[in-house]
RNA sequence: GUCCCCAUCGUCCAGAGGCCCAGGAUAUGGCCCUUUCAAGGCUAAGACACGGGUUCGAAUCCCGUUGGGGACGCCA
């Protein structure tokens, strides 16, 4: 059906209106190593609005500042996309139509753009030092008033940049900004917005060695990859007035703008920052959520600095074992939402709804226990098979069993996680349960629960005649344990209480877990009376 | 300091003048279930920052105050 072509129907006329040009969105990282919370929040509703409208996302890289291995800083970030299933149209190692999608490998674009800008008057050839601007700004802060630089060394003609050259001096390219007037646009998400342009800087958009700065770089490249929508974090906002003065400069149709708000820290009002993991530790609730995560790291021999292992980095949760998909559902609803319920989507329905209509214009913090609350429904709705797979690389890792695992280990591993049921909230749980898959003399006791469960008047004798029970159990499954165990203290005319307890202890080095019965029958009966052996002979010492 | 923004339970959201003595989620307390730990069920407590308007009527609109935050780079 063609665009536009009108249909006669019985009482109302019905127009086709087809998009006039597709959109495209697109999330700029930075090579820096790892992926931030917040930015992958950016990117989600980038993605999302782009898919919602059949468009498409690309990756920009802004390496425009980068001296360091740009490649090895950025897998990482990939990787982190990838796992997050946030897949992107056109970028880096899918190129596209467009190539390259490095800002690095775009300078004689942005050299172009900063020649048409001093040609056609938008901005000027500046040959003042960085001291005079500083000494400038200096000047202008005693006095009390807002520096705006005074164009003393501008070059007018090209007589003047001779001599400023003749000095000694190099031109570094500054925009003229208009001195009166607003700079006024629709926002997406804020609304309307309006800046006063004599408050505008004459930012420097080239370096005296002719590389490029950010603002011209991105500007252009909206508008080369022909970007219809930019969103992006609320502390670009102040930022628009000076790229809508390059786009409109360079005579480009400016992209819509919608600006999110920024994902504050735990707690608090303040911007999420991977620098601050100190200060979130202090709230007890993102402690014990962080503590969760790292324990299940250290198990898996990672190295936990603050630096590499933090839940303002994506890894921490693939780490961690954390369901991709809770994370994007979880992110989803940090400053957006649907209506006053629907808290579960999956990626169709995240799809189907989203707009920037229902965007929050208020930071959110960042509630790691939220999160977590997500990731439970998540795992409960995995099949077992599902979990079991999720599982596994985790205990490969751990060194628990083989890498790769072997049948039997597999179906263990199995048992333990259908009795375990919902103990298992991250993958990394399984971790949890150790004494599964170690051997008998390797289980560790917790010292005070044994002393409390074990060590304890009368225990020593009832341990010894359970174990002789377990002899006699047979078939050898929860069930009969169980009725062994009922039978055992109805004989001895004593509480399950006081023998229960000792015999976890005894078999599994601890005070909780799961169903004591279904860990026997997974341990079989030699393990069992192996460990109450052990434990007995640990009460001698 | 200048400019801009934000403001509903601890936290995340709903609420676009009457449906709200404010709803959901999460976290928290209690009880139940129970061999422990989870999970689950029931239950409790918990917010419209403040002050003025406008209106018959305001969480919702306007103004101010207060509080919080962000941006002010030859960083991105």
């Amino acid at each position: 059906m063609c665009g536009g072509r009108q249909i006669e129907q019985r009482q109302a006329v019905i127009i086709i209106v087809e998009p006039m040009t597709t959109v495209r969105t697109r999330f700029a990282p930075s090579p820096t190593g790892y992926l931030h919370i917040g930015g992958v929040r950016t990117a989600l509703f980038n993605w999302l609005f782009a898919r919602r409208h059949g468009g498409q996302f690309l990756l920009r890289i802004d390496d425009t500042d980068a001296q360091r291995n740009v490649a090895e800083a950025l897998r990482p970030i990939l990787d982190g996309f990838r796992w997050l299933g946030l897949d992107w149209d056109e970028g880096p190692e899918v190129d596209g139509p467009y190539a390259p999608y490095y800002q690095s490998q775009r300078g004689a674009r942005y050299r172009a753009a900063a020649d048409q800008l001093v040609a056609t008057g938008a901005a000027y050839r500046d040959y003042a030092t960085t001291e005079e601007i500083q000494a400038e700004r200096e000047t202008a802060q005693r006095e009390k008033r807002r520096f705006l630089y005074s164009r003393r060394w501008m070059a007018e003609t090209d007589a003047q940049a001779a001599a400023f050259e003749a000095e000694g001096r190099q031109a570094s390219v500054r925009l003229q900004m208009p001195r009166e007037g607003v700079c006024a646009f629709h926002d997406l998400v804020r609304g309307d917005v309006e800046f006063e342009w004599a408050l505008e800087q004459d930012h420097v958009v080239q370096r005296a060695d002719g590389t490029c700065l950010y603002h011209l770089a991105s500007t252009v490249d909206d508008h080369d990859f022909a970007i219809t929508h930019v969103i992006r974090a609320v502390e670009h906002l102040s930022n628009t007035p000076r790229q809508i003065f390059i786009a409109t400069a360079l005579g480009y149709p400016l992209p819509a703008y919608a600006h999110l708000p920024y994902v504050a820290a735990p707690g608090s009002a303040e911007k999420l920052s991977k620098r601050k993991l100190g200060t979130y530790l202090k709230h007890h609730e993102f402690k014990k959520a962080y503590d969760h995560g790292a324990g299940i790291a250290e198990a898996q021999g990672l190295s936990i600095t603050p630096v590499s292992f933090s839940p303002v980095v994506v890894d921490f949760y693939r780490e961690v074992g954390y369901e991709p998909d809770a994370l994007v559902n979880y992110l989803l609803l940090l400053g957006w939402s649907l209506d006053d319920r629907t808290e579960t989507f999956t990626r169709e329905e995240m799809i189907e709804h989203f707009s920037l209509e229902r965007v929050n214009r208020s930071a959110a913090s960042f509630d790691l226990q939220k999160l977590l609350a997500f990731q439970e429904r998540r795992m409960q709705a995995l099949s077992v098979e599902a979990r079991v797979a999720r599982v596994l690389p985790f205990l490969e890792r751990a060194g628990l069993v083989d890498a790769p695992s072997t049948g039997d280990q597999q179906a263990r591993t199995r048992r333990v996680v259908e009795a375990a049921g919902d103990r298992i909230k991250v993958a990394g749980d399984i971790l949890g349960y150790p004494e599964f898959f170690q051997s008998d003399d390797e289980v560790a006791y917790d010292q005070k629960a044994f002393d409390k469960r074990v060590r304890k008047a009368g225990v020593e004798p009832l341990l010894r005649r359970f174990r002789d029970r377990l002899g006699a159990t047979e078939p050898f499954d929860a069930d009969t344990l169980d009725r062994a165990m009922h039978a055992f203290v109805e004989a001895e005319g004593i509480a399950i209480g006081q023998v229960i307890h000792a015999v976890r202890v005894s078999v599994t080095g601890k005070a909780v877990g799961f169903g004591l019965f279904e860990g026997l029958a997974i341990l079989g009966r030699d393990a069992c009376v192996a460990r109450i052996d052990r434990a007995l002979g640990r009460l001698a010492d």
